[in-house]
DNA sequence: TTGAAAGCGTTACCAC
DNA sequence: GTGGTAACGCTTTCAA
């Protein structure tokens, strides 16, 4: 790690013999003169000159960073967002900030205060729940930010959904075709939005299908493995199905472990099927069928619905919804 | 969003009434006047005043920035490491930025050199492979940067390294403990560093363990699901095993599943083990042993050595090696 | 203790 | 076209 000075627009300007004014000229490419930029890159390449971003962002007014926000990156939606949102952004010239904010609302709004210190142009944010605070800090940022999930219609705040909904609705449907009779739901908290939506999913589901809505069917868990595993076992020591939908994968998984466990056959006894589309559904045994959320192309479509305002774009706030389709897998054959 | 002038500095002082050296020793703590500091906090919140990190940084010549360049971030590895890092640096008043290289060296190298654009203050690199020009870049950089993985020993960087070589040797141990005497093993490339550290632990374990090599025992695959598969479909075909070593866990699981398709039963059959315990490890059925590597450790490690330089430490490059364990499951039982 | 002023490294305006 | 120079918003030295 070297200690040196770094090289100024100044040491180039003296190498060249030109003014600083030249040297950003050339650099920026503002200018005609072509012996002039030959010039000035050759005292570029001779004082091993590199642009301090930090005062440009200070000139320019901006970063050429953006951040994306969620609760947990270790969650397999987001990461599949943030797969796609990096690629996006870094292949037009922006750096990625990662904000992992934890369960914790309050870290989320500070996000969305700390906009203002001016270190990213724009940001992505998928928040946990919508408080009447993040309503007013949205209506209000000093940045674009483009909102992955639900929001009231009236923030003006490009905005793109997952149907989790029609989601869950289209899983309780295909275990309906697929014969089953009696539908087991492991859903995730009912007070966080995706919970909650795909409670309504699963009820609209049943309507769907004229099957009864029985609440021995349902029970509430955490959206990870061992809670499927726990409601799995409620579920099922409570009362008997012949298919499950988890909220998702996790979920689902963590019951597909709990029927091998207790020697019921999966599809031929209980049918199974997870929510999201990730890698454990693929790597569940049999490989488990999911109703995908198209959290990826969320992600990608969020990025560039963000690009474009960084573009100049004013048109009013975009509501993007990206429809939900199912993966069918051995799980649900 | 909103296009309103953001206020400086100046604003503050104007309505506090006094200089903007004064706002800035009062905001920074370098002031003992009280009331001096109260003032200028009622001004703050009166204005709404924010400080603009970016004038700060070109001001103190450090960003509140660290960056971590991997190859994917969607490699479960590489995910844990990412998901101690943020919070660890998060604690401390850092943010986190993102690199995902892609599979490109030259990506890599990309973000060595943008180090001088000093957007960063440090650099966590999870190299692909180490070559001459890493090494160059490595000797001089503009700010500190940790290395986790394998690096030669006169690159003057600090350094966190797993020890798969080791790690592949107790899975054969293990295995061999556990009954085994035919252990058959995929690989990941081996013109990778890990799928070449893999390959050595894996001869030494059948060394330590009295038992013969045997080619025949061996296949490559890339490191994903899809590749255990089919090498286990090679392997099977060719020859019979009563163990399975797979090079990561989604190749163990690949395997785990050909043989639950061929009906073997696992362990009782074949046993199974994968490594980085993952995720899928857990949840694969039945939940499968594997090696962990540490990858949570390492990226907290790196962090906290990244965060001792941060902090002016200048001791000599230190050179961490995280020991492997053994997560007993299931599928070895 | 406080304020004036000099930068930090750029970009861009404005004369020439 | 080119070069001086004034910002950008802050921190910090230096006098008072």
């Amino acid at each position: 790690m070297s200690q040196n000075h770094r090289p100024t627009i100044h040491e180039v300007a003296k190498v060249a013999g030109v003014s600083i004014s030249s040297v950003s000229r050339a650099l920026n490419g503002n200018t005609s003169n072509t012996e002039m930029v030959e010039r000035v890159n050759d005292a570029v390449r001779q004082v091993g000159y590199v642009p301090s971003v930090v005062a440009q962002s200070l000139k320019t007014r901006h970063t050429g960073q953006i951040a994306f926000a969620m609760e947990d990156i270790g969650n397999a939606a987001y990461l599949a967002m943030v797969r796609e949102i990096q690629p996006t952004l870094r292949d037009v010239g922006y750096r990625l900030l990662l904000h992992s904010t934890g369960a914790d609302v309050e870290d989320e709004l500070g996000v969305l205060d700390s906009l203002s210190q001016n270190y990213v142009d724009g940001l992505v944010l998928c928040p946990l729940r919508v408080t009447e605070r993040h309503v007013a800090a949205l209506r209000d940022t000093p940045v674009p930010v483009v909102v992955i999930g639900l929001l009231p219609d009236d923030v003006p705040v490009d905005n793109v959904r997952a149907d989790s909904r029609v989601g869950a609705g289209m899983a309780v449907e295909h275990l309906y075709e697929a014969g089953a009779r009696r539908i087991g739901f492991i859903d995730g908290p009912v007070d966080t939005v995706p919970g909650h939506a795909r409670y309504e999913g699963y009820r609209r589901g049943l309507d769907a299908c004229g099957l009864p809505f029985d609440e021995e069917l349902v029970e509430f868990a955490d959206f990870q493995f061992e809670g499927g595993r726990h409601g799995a076992r409620s579920l099922l020591a409570r009362t008997d199905v012949d298919a499950i939908l988890g909220a998702n994968d996790l979920i689902a998984v963590g019951a597909l472990h709990v029927l091998r466990e207790l020697g019921r056959s999966v599809p031929d006894d209980v049918r199974v099927i997870g929510m999201d589309d990730t890698t454990v559904a693929a790597t569940g045994f049999p490989p488990m069928s999911s109703v995908s959320l198209g959290s990826a192309d969320r992600g990608r479509i969020a990025a560039q619905l963000l690009l474009r305002r960084l573009d100049g774009d004013t048109s009013p706030p975009e509501r993007v919804t990206v429809p939900p389709s199912l993966t069918i897998r051995e799980s649900t054959l």
